[in-house]
DNA sequence: TTAAAACCTACCTGAGAGCTAGGGTATCAG
DNA sequence: CTGATACCCTAGCTCTCAGGTAGGTTTTAA
């Protein structure tokens, strides 16, 4: 598998929130329940969320979980990123903060690491195709009556 | 990581292959030493590949690997699919033998796993990605003066 | 016949995915 | 003000599997 559940469970998370619109915060137990989840978990993946600053939460009675931003301002590589990390195909990928290559090989400046160019071109893949999908597009027939009306 | 470094490694010897020409067999000691991998990891990986039919082995004193096909004919998506299986976003997705998708949760009717989109792209993007880059694209300047010549 | 190589099976080990546990803390209804 | 609800935090647990080792057998060139 390339994405853990993480990814998995954290972008039904998303999905869920978008549905219920925000009017109000859903509690995770509802969400958890919904999805056949265990809540213990999702409490941690949606703690990332709220650290990339993708969900807001509110306390105590009555409380839950908020979109930040409306569904069609929420990219899937922002939340993948928050949820699995910095996405790199391999690892010699991973180091540099800005996603460049940095292939150990290539320490020494005589050699190249050729199958570096794969791996870009996977990477820029994936990643665009997460730039170009929103929350928006996978939250289902809601058809905006809320915005329309 | 999304993928594990039997892609990464094998990705490196079907390169090593193809730069070294298809004359006679290439020993797995050289490209380990060349490389700097262990060959008794080395071995599993090329195993695989050999079970792809993407290489051909000589045995015995002198032998050594060989690429099945040109490098032109062979993609990166038999390469990857061969070292690391199935190519599958996330668990949900890879139960069917043909690629599509059959989320757990769509076992009942009623219900639509609506990221299935998302993952749908993702996967679609990698494949599409790996199917059109060949060992051709990653070995470097041979400039084919066998063929041109 | 010896050395070089592919081939095969089995095993080991550390890390990390995927949870669970048990608290603490804010908020609101009554 | 007190309980119930829900978020929040830290710790730890278990099982799988990536990544690699080990040691043998078989094939072939010289």
């Amino acid at each position: 598998m390339i994405f853990s559940t993480k990814a998995e469970y954290g972008v039904r998370v998303m999905v869920e929130l978008a549905r219920r619109g925000s009017a109000q915060p859903v509690a995770l137990t509802e969400i958890a329940e919904h999805e056949g989840l265990p809540l213990a978990y999702l409490e941690h993946l949606v703690a990332r969320l709220r650290r990339a600053r993708l969900v807001e939460s509110r306390r105590g009675a009555h409380g839950g979980y908020l979109l930040a931003r409306g569904p069609a301002q929420i990219t899937m590589a922002e939340v993948v990123e928050a949820l699995e990390g910095r996405i790199a195909p391999i690892e010699c990928y991973s180091a540099s903060p800005d996603g460049s290559i940095h292939c150990v090989l290539e320490a020494d400046p005589k050699r190249v690491c050729t199958s570096k160019i794969l791996w870009t071109r996977v990477r820029d893949a994936i990643v665009h195709t997460l730039e170009e999908t929103t929350l928006a597009d996978l939250t289902p027939t809601t058809p905006k009556k809320a915005v329309a009306a």
